[in-house]
This record gives structure tokens, sequence and C-alpha cells, in this order.
DNA sequence: GGGAATCGTGGGAGAAAGTGGGAGAATTAT
DNA sequence: ATAATTCTCCCACTTTCTCCCACGATTCCC
């Protein structure tokens, strides 16, 4: 569904554009979280929808459900592209996923991941030091 | 329903502003109530009634609904927005939720629930790491 | 290769929201 | 009963945000 990186730049009034192949899919909404890295994860509303109602008959214990809210709820903006196809990302989600300038919008299957350009750039690097080590591990044996 | 969060001062009567997004739902009042964990949680009168009726219909002893009542209907209060969508919390619940001059107001899917903005902030952090196994829990399911 | 459509980027005007203050009503205390 | 205080409702201002328009560059297609 949603692949390939693309590199923006917030403007002034903290605006990012949306990958043109992506915006149908959000033309109802974009639903916007804290993802578990520092970066923001980027659902459409019928996958928010699909999530939430997930969680929601899922039968958890009432404090575990309170955590959830807090966590996923919470932190959770339901945000709406303009007619040039930019949204206006919360400032809470940004100090979270410390993005500064510039935006890399990467597509993750289903959903897409906000990151700083920076960030993304050593997140990329770790994860292919740590890959072949991984390998490295997998061939000495 | 109720999604992100929004950070909002005090003034100096007491007055909250509410989340624009939120006020069309508490057109005809909001109730709050002390949270389990040191926040106030506010209902919408439609939820409340729901929550009043489901405690209502099940099948409790006298002593423990008595216990409920004193800690849940004793203690909700009945506020009303003014023009400007500002409500006035009282102080027992302000000093119940060690609620400073910051204030966040924090969407929990189906009610809001108000925290000091410190004290918010560390609830969110250990909220988030948590949340996060429990997802994975439901997902290996 | 040229034309047309698309896209990234910027800016301005109008609307909305956050914040503060004042007057009248209600409450409490003297 | 009266006075003082608190509270609530209403009005006003400043800032922020959102929506819309516009331009230059790039890309796609004929």
């Amino acid at each position: 569904m949603f692949f390939g990186e693309s590199e923006y730049r917030l403007d002034d009034k903290g605006r990012l554009p949306l990958p043109p192949r992506f915006r149908p899919f959000f033309r109802d909404g974009l639903v916007a979280t804290p993802g578990i890295e520092p970066c923001v994860t980027i659902y459409t509303q019928a996958g928010w929808k699909k999530l939430a109602e997930r969680i929601a008959s899922s039968n958890l214990s009432a404090s575990k459900m309170r955590t959830i809210n807090r966590a996923l709820f919470a932190t959770a903006f339901i945000l709406t592209m303009d007619g040039q196809g930019r949204v206006s990302i919360p400032l809470s989600l940004r100090t979270y996923a410390g993005i500064g300038d510039d935006v890399v919008v990467a597509g993750a299957n289903n959903y897409l991941e906000l990151w700083d350009k920076n960030a993304w750039e050593a997140e990329k690097k770790s994860s292919q030091e740590q890959a072949w080590q991984i390998i490295e591990g997998l061939e000495n044996r």
C-alpha cells in the first residue's frame, strides 16, 4: 500500500506536504500518533478505526485500558489536508519525534512514518550496521 | 471520539478552556469526577448516564453500592461552559489532581482527563512504555 | 523537444482560538 | 438586613491558525 521515502521541508507554519501518491488515501483525514521509535506514525481513518475497534473489543482490564487510552488515544490527532495536500503537524508530535525543518515521509506498508531527516539517516545507518552484525553472527555458526 | 492532548493555562479565576473540537459534546454540561490516578475525569452527560446505569444494573451488594455512591457520585460535579468554551474547575478537584497553572486536557476515547502538566508528562511516558507491550500481547493471539 | 499539467513552496486575508477584564448576581459572613 | 466577597456571564483584544490564491520549477506526455 505505502512504499518509498520522500523528503520535504516544513515551512514556517509547520505544514508538511504529503507525497502525491499517498494523498487519495487520506482524503477523509489522517490520524497521527507517536511511534515506538522517535517518529510519528500516520494511519488512514479506516486503518485507525480498525485498530481502535480491535483494542476496544479485547477484554483488557480497566487499568490496562486506561493505560492504552493515555498512550494511544490521548496522543492521537485527527488531521486534514489543505488544498495543496499539506498537513499541519501538532507541536507535541513534532517535539516527540525530534522533527526539525527537514522531514522524511516513509511508507511502511499500511501506515506512514515521519522522521526527522537526521534521525532517519542515523536510524537507517544503525539498522544496517546491526543487520550486518546479525548476519555475521549467523555465518559463524 | 475524544483524541489528542491540548495544553492550557488556568487563568486567575480558575477557568480552563476546553479544546474546541470537544466542545459540541458538552453543550449540555460536563460531569467531572476524581480519577483513579491523580487526575480529573470528565464525562459527557450521556456518557455519565450510561456509566450510572451500568453500575445500577450490576448486582452489587448494598454496602458496595454505598461505597460507590460515596466515591463516585458524591464527588461528581456537573459543570457548564461559558460562552468562550471555558469551565471552572472546582478547587477540591484541582487539589485532588494536584493541578497547578498548566493543565493538560487529554482525550481518552470516550471521556476526557485533566492532568497537571508535569504529572501528565511522567504518566504519559510510563503509559507509552507499558502500552506497546500490551498491544504486542494482543497481536500474539 | 515543446507544451501542459503537476508539484513544492510561499504568502495574505479572514476566521477562530487563547487570554484578560468588568459588571451584575448569588452567596456568605457580620 | 446589610455589606463584602465570590462567582458567573458577557464583552474585548491579540495572537494563532486555516483556507485560499499564486508563482516558479520540475516532470510527464505527446
